[in-house]
RNA sequence: GGCCCUAUCGUCUAAUGGUUAGGACAGCGCCCUCUCACGGCGUAAAUCGGGGUUCGACUCCCCGUAGGGUCACCA
C-alpha cells in the first residue's frame, strides 16, 4: 500500500446488539489491517446519546473478542466532543460552514441553531476499491447539517474528524454507506483532510432478499449464535466466505490463515444471501476438528455429569461429532437419540421382534442368548471393531441358517441395547456400554419373552 | 420516484477473451448397512434479455429488465 502504514477502523454504534453484518465488516477490517501489518482502531460511535448504552457497547466488544478479533486502540465519540466543537468553530470562522437559526425538526414551534456546511454542489468522484469509480452530483445535498448545535456534531462530521485524527487510511464498510461518502468527502475537503481509500462491502440479505434484520426470522445477533453452540471459528469461516473468496476451491480457513490469504481483490460486488444450512455445515467441520476433550468442555459437562457416567460421555463424543452441527444439537442428541447410553431403555416386545413379527420358530430369544453367551468371553472395554468381529459371524450364521437377514439378529440386539428404532449400531453401543451392562440389557430383553 | 450499486446452478462462489463453465451447501440416486448418522460414488442444476466490439465473449461497451441500497438535526 504505497509503503504507507495501513490503518483501518471498527466503528460500531452501541445502539443495539452485535449484528452479523457489523461483525463481518469488523472481520474484513481486521483481516485487511493484519494482513498488511497495519493498525486497527476501535471507535464506539455513541453520539446518539439517547439510544447508545454501555451494555450494548460491552456486548459488541465481547462478541468481537469472542470471534477472535482484536484492535490497537479504543475510543468513544462521546468523549471527543471538544475536538468536534473546535473544528466546527474553525469551519464557521473560515466561512466554510455557518450557523443557521431554524425551526427544530421535531418541534417546529421551537427555534434551534444548527451548523450547515456550505456546499457548492460540485460533482464528486471517488474510487472504490471493490467497485471502481463512483460519481455523485452533490447539489441535491444542499448545505447539509453537520451539527445539531455549535457543540453537537452529527455522525458524518464526527466520523470524518475521527478518521482524520487517527490516521485512518482505509475505510472498509457496508455498501449502505456508499451514498454517505460524497457528503463525508465534502467535509474532508472543508477540513483539508486527506481522503482515505474506500471499499464498500456487499450487504448480507435474508432469503427474501431484504437486508438481514430480526424480522428475517434468523438470529442476527452474534451472541445468539454463540449461545446456540456455534464455534467462533465456524462463524468467522462462514462470515468471511459470504462476500469473499480466496480464489481457489479451499473453503476452511482459521483466522490466522485468513490473515495470510485475505485480499480485497477477492471481495464480491453483489449482495450475499444468508444460508443457515451452509453455516451449520461449516460449523460442524470445525466441531470435528476439536479434540474430544475440548469438545466435551463445550458441552457444559455439569449439566450432564449427574446422569452421564463420564467414561460413557467421553465415548459418546465421536458419535456426537458425527451427528451434531452445533452444541445445542449435541445436547439434544444426548437427551434424545443417545440417551440410551446413559439410561437403560424400556422395551416393547413387538419392536423387539419387528424383523420377525410372528417370531417364527421363536428364534429371537435364541439369538439373543447366543450373543449373551458370546459376550461372556469379551473384555469389558472392547472396541467396536472387536465387538463386531465377535458378533457379526453369529449374525451371518443365523442368516444362513434361517434364510433371514443379518437384521433378524442385529435388529433385536440393537433394540435390546438402545430401546430405539434409530440409534448407533450395536457394536458401538456394546463398546460404549461395556460388556456387563450390555449383558444386563440383553437379559432384560429376554425377560420380555417369559410373560 | 431521484440518485447510487449489483447481476454465473436454489444458495455461497471459481473461471479476469479461447474450460466438456469447476467447487461447496442443499436436493436426488446408488453403494456401505439391522436402523440412524458418517463416509464413498454418481446425478440434476447457472452465465437475466437485447444489441454491439472481437476470429472468439461469463469476461469489454451500450440499452433494457430485475434485485438491492440510499434519500434525517440515526448511526
Amino acid at each position: 500500500m504505497n509503503g504507507a502504514r495501513v490503518v483501518t477502523r471498527i466503528p460500531p454504534s452501541p445502539t443495539g446488539r452485535l449484528h452479523i453484518g457489523t461483525a463481518r465488516t469488523a472481520l474484513f477490517n481486521y483481516l485487511f489491517a493484519r494482513h498488511h501489518g497495519g493498525r486497527i482502531v476501535f471507535r464506539s460511535e455513541d453520539t446518539d446519546r439517547t439510544r447508545s448504552t454501555p451494555e450494548f457497547e460491552q456486548e459488541i466488544v465481547n462478541g468481537l473478542r469472542w470471534l477472535g478479533l482484536s484492535w490497537d486502540s479504543f475510543s468513544r465519540q462521546s468523549e471527543n466532543s471538544a475536538r468536534y466543537t473546535a473544528l466546527l468553530a474553525q469551519l464557521v470562522e473560515e466561512g466554510k460552514a455557518y450557523v443557521s437559526r431554524e425551526p427544530a425538526k421535531d418541534d417546529p414551534m421551537r427555534e434551534v441553531e444548527v451548523v450547515r456546511l456550505k456546499n457548492a454542489g460540485r460533482s464528486i468522484m471517488f474510487r472504490d476499491e471493490i467497485r471502481g469509480d463512483i460519481t455523485f452530483d452533490t447539489t441535491e445535498l444542499g448545505d447539509f447539517v453537520i451539527a445539531r448545535s455549535r457543540t453537537d456534531a452529527v455522525y458524518h462530521f464526527a466520523v470524518v474528524v475521527d478518521d482524520l485524527d487517527s490516521g485512518v487510511t482505509h475505510v472498509i464498510r457496508g455498501e449502505d454507506h456508499i451514498s454517505n461518502t460524497p457528503r463525508q468527502i465534502l467535509i474532508q475537503e472543508a477540513l483539508g483532510a486527506p481522503r482515505p481509500i474506500y471499499a464498500h462491502l456487499p450487504l448480507i440479505l435474508d432469503e427474501r432478499r431484504a437486508k438481514m434484520s430480526k424480522r428475517s426470522g434468523y438470529a442476527v445477533a452474534i451472541m445468539d449464535y454463540r449461545d446456540e453452540g456455534f464455534l467462533p471459528e465456524g462463524l468467522v469461516n462462514y462470515l468471511v466466505l459470504l462476500g469473499w473468496s480466496p480464489g481457489g476451491e479451499r473453503e476452511d480457513f482459521s483466522l490466522e490463515e485468513l490473515i495470510k490469504v485475505f485480499s480485497i481483490e477477492g471481495v464480491q460486488k453483489s449482495a450475499a444471501i444468508w444460508n443457515r444450512e451452509k453455516l451449520l455445515s461449516v460449523n460442524q467441520r470445525w466441531m470435528r476438528k476439536l479434540s474430544d476433550k475440548d469438545f466435551l468442555q463445550q458441552l457444559e459437562p455439569p449439566r450432564f455429569k449427574a446422569s452421564w457416567p463420564s467414561r460413557q460421555l467421553e465415548l459418546a463424543v465421536p458419535l456426537l461429532k458425527e451427528r451434531a452441527r452445533t452444541f445445542t444439537e449435541a445436547k439434544e442428541l444426548l437427551e434424545g437419540e443417545l440417551r440410551c447410553v446413559a439410561v437403560a431403555p424400556e422395551l416393547k416386545t413387538a419392536t423387539l421382534t419387528a424383523k420377525e413379527p410372528s417370531d417364527r420358530l421363536g428364534i429371537t430369544a435364541e439369538m439373543l442368548r447366543a450373543v449373551e453367551a458370546a459376550l461372556a468371553g469379551l473384555t469389558e472395554n472392547a472396541s467396536p471393531d472387536e465387538v463386531k468381529a465377535l458378533i457379526m459371524p453369529l449374525a451371518d450364521a443365523q442368516e444362513a441358517k434361517s434364510k433371514g437377514s443379518r437384521g433378524a439378529m442385529l435388529w433385536p440386539l440393537r433394540y435390546a441395547l438402545s430401546g430405539q428404532e434409530r440409534s448407533p449400531d450395536p457394536f458401538t453401543l456394546i463398546s460404549i456400554l461395556g460388556t456387563q451392562e450390555s449383558v444386563r440389557r440383553i437379559q432384560t430383553a429376554l425377560d420380555c419373552f417369559k410373560s
